[in-house]
DNA sequence: ACTATCAGTTTGTCTGATAAAGCTGTGCGA
DNA sequence: TCGCACAGCTTTATCAGACAAACTGATAGT
């Protein structure tokens, strides 16, 4: 089942764009989100397009309607297909995001990224632990033993180990928001997890090397907190909690992506 | 500019769909959730299409694509296109958003809409307070101001009135998320505050009548102890003061949809 | 200065033909 | 009997070309 490595190539929840179509959407896309063209200004003409791509006129066209759905272009005959203003771009869907990462603006990503997580994941603490039914509490007490193992298996291959930690982590955090019942919380926090997933693999093959497991042992120590206030159905220790617990993963993301380029 | 009524017809944000394609588009995406199709269901062939809606085949064909960019259907060659399950459609854009309230289901919209704000804004209230720059806290300032001249001022015409304290009151909240200076969570707030406008709008016609002002006072306490806080730069007393802002609009909320039909 | 009109540009829509992908049943061989 | 290669069928994918419609900008007439 397990494809052997824990790098992502692709940010989960996009369109399965396959064929010549597929081709010319991400080159599209690609070509949108590097700027360029300028917001506001307009693409090449269908009958250019279809000579740069050498595709034919149809594939052009479902290419440019796929990017307009997702608010990055509009069409008007006799005015051309202009460039959207970014923020029309719909900036939660999978696909804009991946182009988006792929792009470049990596740090500026991520702090918005990491925002919206340190926004919301203290608020969904709260909720659920307010609204949690029995079997969403089962459900946690489940997630949280399976990452309490894995942390204390040290035993475990330090790649394998590490994998799992991960992985353990991540059904953590699904859980809680599980508890909260929304299916719309629970997309936005898949694209958010996505995002991040991709962003750090990237940024981990940058720098050439597998993030050891430092700062381990904090991280699981504030993920009892918050299971512990969850478990107690104490609101808002758990919502202090898992604010820190975000605020700490912040700062770590911070220190790694310091030494990147930009900023 | 104004139209002279505040009664929304479509929701904002939506991508611009003109001519014969637009009207497939509309016409498929409303099919697709009234459930004419099951989720894993294969919908008509594209020759069929063209007979039932009276179109070309490219019209139909971009259409499709259209829908599949939103996560709705996804084509195969030789097995048909499929309705996607509902946790693959892009319930955060704004045409979904609106398919799927124009569709019925509103109660449960409402519901989960409400949850996410009820999640996230007291989360942004928070970092508003903690991150807010000055300009920041200027604008929240005038937007306080605003709303509270609109609050006192008796003289003007009832409907006016009640106009302009929704307005004033969407700007309230959208200056505190403005502090907070993220892109995702600008878009997301806008989406929800769209969704939950047209939402509203057509649960009061269907009650035929315009909502009164009952509750405006308290309303407007709990705005102030938002405020308050936020000026104070006490983040936790903003966090719960918005909690308890939010949780009153679910509770009146309720008693407005109480009176309706499902559930 | 203003308006009606015309020519030109670009996307929109329709049609038909062919390619390619994927499913399904058939029959051959082990 | 089982499994597999293959052929035929279904449906979408791609290409090509023609004409329609929407909009722009220039121009001519008042």
């Amino acid at each position: 089942m397990r494809t052997g490595t824990n790098i992502k190539s692709e940010l989960s929840g996009r369109i399965e764009v396959r064929g010549i179509l597929g081709g010319a959407v991400n080159e599209l896309g690609a070509r949108i989100v590097s700027g360029e063209w300028p917001e506001g200004g307009v693409i090449s003409r269908e009958a250019d397009l279809v000579e740069e791509m050498k595709v034919s006129r149809s594939v052009v066209r479902e290419a440019v309607r796929i990017l307009s759905a997702k608010g990055m272009l509009r069409s008007r005959t006799s005015d051309g297909t202009r460039v959207q203003p970014r923020a029309a771009w719909r900036l939660l869907d999978p696909d804009v995001m991946e182009w988006r990462i792929r792009a470049g603006d990596r740090k500026g990503l991520l702090q918005d990224l990491l925002r919206l997580r340190l926004v919301i994941e203290p608020g969904v603490a709260y909720a659920a632990t307010l609204e949690a039914t029995e079997a969403a509490r089962a459900r946690m007490s489940e997630a949280w033993a399976a990452k309490r193992e894995v942390f204390a298996d040290s035993d475990l291959p330090r790649d394998l180990r590490r994998r799992r930690f991960i992985e353990t982590d991540l059904d953590f955090h699904r859980a809680l928001i599980g508890a909260v019942r929304s299916q719309l919380l629970d997309q936005l926090f898949s694209v958010i997890e996505a995002a991040l997933e991709l962003l750090i693999d990237l940024q981990m093959r940058a720098r050439g090397y597998t993030s050891d497991m430092i700062g381990m042992d904090e991280s699981q120590a504030m993920h009892e907190a918050v299971f512990d206030a969850f478990i107690a159905r104490d609101a808002e220790g758990a919502e202090r909690a898992m604010r820190r617990l975000i605020q700490r993963a912040i700062d770590d993301a911070h220190d790694g992506f310091a030494l990147l380029r930009e900023d």
